[in-house]
DNA sequence: CTTGTGATTGTTATAGTATAACATGTCAAG
DNA sequence: CTTGACATGTTATACTATAACAATCACAAG
């Protein structure tokens, strides 16, 4: 029977309704480090010991996490310490979808649906440090026609979003 | 005659469609400087001659630039040449509204509508490195829902796209 | 099997971004 | 003129990220 994780999990592949409360994250992390191989190897691109590893910590973890925190983590496994090996796993797993940099943290957090095509938008809570990712191709939808009427071509867009999750705001109030 | 300067213009208060054109930026410039002065008046901040400065900076180069790159110019004025200075003055001014942080680039810009509530979204150009901000209320709004999706609500945002603005849009054609 | 080639990892060093902590200075209210 | 609050200057350091090169490993061609 799988054991059910005490906090908030946001950001897993579950339903929005769920992705900020409590549910059996275990199976989440395992069913993207499944994909995350499958991917990988549909790709022609080596899931190698490092990379594999610095995905199951940001599963793990279930948080965005900087990198020398991962590298932390790393070291502690026998893998290099130096900023470098930390940095290019993270690169690596950003490049193919597998994870991604939130900027406003200067931080990675695992992707919670690798393959499918989607625009992410980051959701972080002030107050417990959460991050979910939510789909929101309308949001896309809205930049691209805002760019649309400047000439200007979207390649890649940062959506990022501060607040309070539906725990914390309850809490302060 | 005001001066025309030859590079496009992108973020300038103008209407969206000059955005990236060339037109006058002196005007742009000093409208905001007065802008700038009468809210800072009006919210009972002091506009000093660092923070002053700063601003015309930004203004003058009308551009996103590394604290460090505002510090240099800073010290050239005979200020403080340390980063404690140039970082202070930029968080003054963000905090007053009267410039943003462009999260993707670790740099700075002018607001160039200060005062009116914006939920400003930046179009980065890989090309040629202008910033141009946009209003993009549908945006927000789309965000919004995404949000309201998952009782999660949103204090501040962060939306910037990279991409090609239409000058370099052609030149890559 | 061997060898070569390219990708990966390890390591050293350094660049770039940001803030803590405290000293000094400025200015307006009383 | 003093006081108190805010601003600036300065020192030191923390945090984030990458360049450059060496050593190693995986795999395919011969």
């Amino acid at each position: 029977m799988p054991q059910h994780h005490s906090d908030a999990c946001p950001g897993c592949a579950a339903a929005p309704e769920v992705a900020f409360a409590r549910h059996d994250h275990s199976h989440c992390a395992l069913d993207v480090m499944g994909r995350a191989e499958a991917l990988a190897g549909a790709q022609g691109v080596r899931m190698t010991p490092v990379r594999r590893r610095v995905l199951e910590i940001l599963l793990e973890e279930h948080r965005a996490m900087g990198a020398y925190d991962v590298l932390q983590r790393l070291a502690a496994d026998g893998f290099g310490n130096q900023p470098p090996v930390a940095y290019r796993a993270l690169d690596f797993l950003v490049e193919q979808g597998l994870a991604h940099r939130i900027q406003r943290l200067n931080a990675f957090a695992a992707c919670m649906h690798p393959g499918e095509a989607h625009a992410p938008v980051f959701l972080i809570c002030t107050g417990c440090n959460a991050v979910a990712e939510a789909e929101a191709a309308p949001v896309r939808a809205a930049l691209d026609a805002a760019a649309e009427g400047l000439g200007f071509r979207i390649e890649r867009s940062t959506v990022e979003a501060m607040g309070l999750c539906p725990r914390c705001t309850e809490a302060a109030a």
